[in-house]
DNA sequence: TCTTTTAATGACTTGACGGTCAGAAAAGCA
DNA sequence: TGCTTTTCTGACCGTCAAGTCATTAAAAGA
């Protein structure tokens, strides 16, 4: 007899919305009813699934860690250097600024990366992302001097390319770029 | 007859207290009454000097950005690519993470980045940079194919590893990017 | 259709913080 | 020491957003 709704998708529609209004206008610009609006429920409906704001909010960083598996372990294992490297440059160039996950994160939280709640599962993400591209490396590139290091080091590149063509728009053609992964990947 | 301060000084001084509370805990967290209490004034005295809390964080990224002039043009150029490669080295990995400039406009306007107010000055300086390395590259290696976008990209490079050595205390070993800096700017 | 139970609503409360300003204090000259 | 001008102070005000809850709406079985 009573009206039933799926309490758990309920709450991801509500994640979905406030991550869109703090990628769209910044964390510190968007209250409550803004998210709300979003979804066009009353404010009090979000508090029916979420206590508070922060709470809100902590449940969306978890969620982002979640989501964010390993990207590597979706693709087959690359076949050789060169077929790894062409993926590293997808990785870097192919999703459009908007879509990227790691700019949403840093534009969401970006303030609070001193903050260890934020700080640390970033850090454990990127070192996964670096211990599975340090496995590649070792299994392509054997003669590669010290593959854990340059992997971890790779990850930095890879996020700095990838930050600033989502922050500035700047699209570094994808030559320069290619030439500067293949420069790096080339065992010396 | 009157009592006189020196007024510059004074505008100085808040903004360093500002500076500091925000990069201590979070530009959200800090209100006007904390950084008067960090100069120990009341909160009255930092209306005499901005009229608002966001022109006084206006004035920080004006500042941020004056302050931060060309690194390059302070040291004599580089007689040679090899000691170019070394000048860019000393740049990623010399200052302490707590001392570096970029990393501290980022935890503090790091959640401000889709502001334009911060977004257009931080684009303009890496902009800078780029065009002052690529002068420098175009200079030393003449071979290289496209030095603006080369330049532009390493740029990128050099921030995403600067970034994640004070965010995430991460050392690349010297070595190892030495290595990727030194392949980056070999010539192919 | 009526009844019951859950879900949704939005006016209201509360507290916090930016900003003001009348009065107090400080400085320095006569 | 008094006098004048500048500077500082902090209680107060207004606004705004988080969070509450009495009331209304929706669903669906009897």
């Amino acid at each position: 007899m009573p009206k039933i709704v799926d309490k758990d998708a309920m709450r991801e529609r509500i994640l979905d919305a406030a991550e869109n209004a703090f990628h769209r206008d910044g964390i510190t610009q968007v209250r409550m009813v803004d998210i709300a609006a979003e979804l066009s429920v009353a404010k009090g409906t979000i508090y029916l699934y979420f206590p508070s704001r922060a709470e809100l909010i902590a449940a969306l960083v978890t969620r982002f860690f979640k989501s964010a598996e390993n990207p590597l372990a979706a693709a087959p294992p690359a076949p050789s250097l060169e077929a790894f490297q062409k993926m590293i440059l997808q990785m870097v160039t192919a999703s459009s600024p908007d879509e990227s996950t790691l700019l949403r994160f840093f534009s969401i939280f970006g303030a609070e990366l001193k903050n260890p709640d934020i700080s640390t599962p970033l850090a454990a993400y990127f070192d996964m992302l670096a211990e599975a591209l340090g496995a590649e490396l070792s299994r392509l590139a054997p003669n590669m001097p010290d593959p854990t290091q340059t992997a971890r080091a790779l990850v930095s590149v890879i996020d700095g390319l990838m930050l600033h063509r989502g922050l500035f728009g700047h699209n570094a053609d994808i030559d320069t770029t290619k030439r500067l992964i293949t420069a790096i990947l080339s065992s010396p």
